[in-house]
DNA sequence: GTGGTCTAGACCACC
DNA sequence: GTGGTCTAGACCACG
């Protein structure tokens, strides 16, 4: 599952942020399940051809956040996560993302229909 | 019109990079005028509370975009902007957030129908 | 004679050398002969809608260099140039100009042909 | 190769551009290849003498023109560019000082006979 | 180690 | 008065 994470080298998006990003997704969204084993950093920077201090700093943001747990000689598993926790997480990037996309809206006096129609054009885009 | 640009001091994001969202807005929405007079950077960076450099930058970067124009010894001003390129540039940012927020939600396997009322829920919030 | 001086807003080069370049120009080329009335100061400025200050610059640095001459209360004239002087002056920008462009090939490592070719694109262009 | 670069402290002409100036001329001439990693803004800096802020402009600039990229706490690098963009910024410069030779050369009353000789003294005097 | 941001302050050039 | 350049130095973020 974790496979299915990319970097995107063109983006000035920090690339700990990027892989921080895609795992949390993963996890929140129960596509990892609680107690998967996660890929040693090394394996895991060797695949994404980044450095191991970046997937270090990966395991440990979200150790911190609750959501993996790194067991000493044994490996990174997907700790046990609050149910409520969960939910709560699962939606935070989107929402975000909306509402920067609604303050740019009102910056530039875009009306709300003009941005439902980007909404629609952008859920195109992507294959509904 | 200038008077509007505002500065969040906890947010993460750089003073220069506010500024320069926040001035880029008003001018590609026609907020500011072909040919407005903008405040001098000290004016503005009192204004703003912040150093005059953190102004010159923005005042910088919005020239090398093409949207200022400064004469030395005589101030800066909103420079002669192609129609076309100024309603490309107005709509980018609302885009590109919106972009976002699907690939957010895909990413959480957030569905269609989930997306688009939490997209109401963010207009609303904002006031109609 | 003066009156085909004109003045590039959209350059970046400074109003005064802009007046500068193109008024000593008409002297050291004989164009405007010696003893030859200039305009006032405010007449100028008014005519080229640029600033008292910048013309009384332009005068300034022009009878500094022994191009004119300024009478109390009579006006502005061209002053009596030594003729090895005058001829001197006449071709220094140009030369400077040539230097400059074939310093620019060079970094470039444009050939000479190549350069040659372009010399006479820009000397078409400006009409034979 | 970059080491060529060199700074003329007499010159009136701003450091940052002096360098840019050089530094663009390596790229868009193909001398520093698509991907070519630059030294970093201190050694650059320690190297011309100068301050690492004036550096950091250059590159700062050459990003903005899409010549360089910058990766944090990575370095930075000679962008990819698009071979058209590329021919059309190499002999930009030549161009321009060339259209400067012959306004220059017209505003004297040069005649086109006179000018090619200053030409081919100067291609002489800047060695075949 | 790398680049990114922000500061204060000096001095110059232009209008 | 305006903007333009350059400085030194601090502190943070990234790999």
């Amino acid at each position: 599952m974790w496979r299915t994470i990319q970097i995107n080298e063109q983006s000035a998006e920090p690339l700990y942020h990027q892989i921080e990003v895609q795992l949390r997704a993963l996890i929140v969204s129960g596509q990892l399940e609680e107690g998967a084993l996660l890929p040693s950093i090394r394996e895991f920077a060797q695949q994404l051809k980044c450095s191991v201090i970046t997937i270090r700093r990966v395991y440990q943001d979200l150790e911190a956040q609750g959501l993996l747990r790194t067991k000493q000689g044994t490996g990174t598993f997907v700790a046990k996560v609050d149910a409520s926790d969960r939910d709560r997480q699962r939606l935070v990037n989107v929402i975000q993302a909306l509402e920067e996309a609604v303050a740019a809206a009102r910056r530039v006096q875009c009306s709300d229909e003009e941005l439902e129609q980007l909404f629609r054009d952008a859920l195109r885009r992507h294959g509904d």
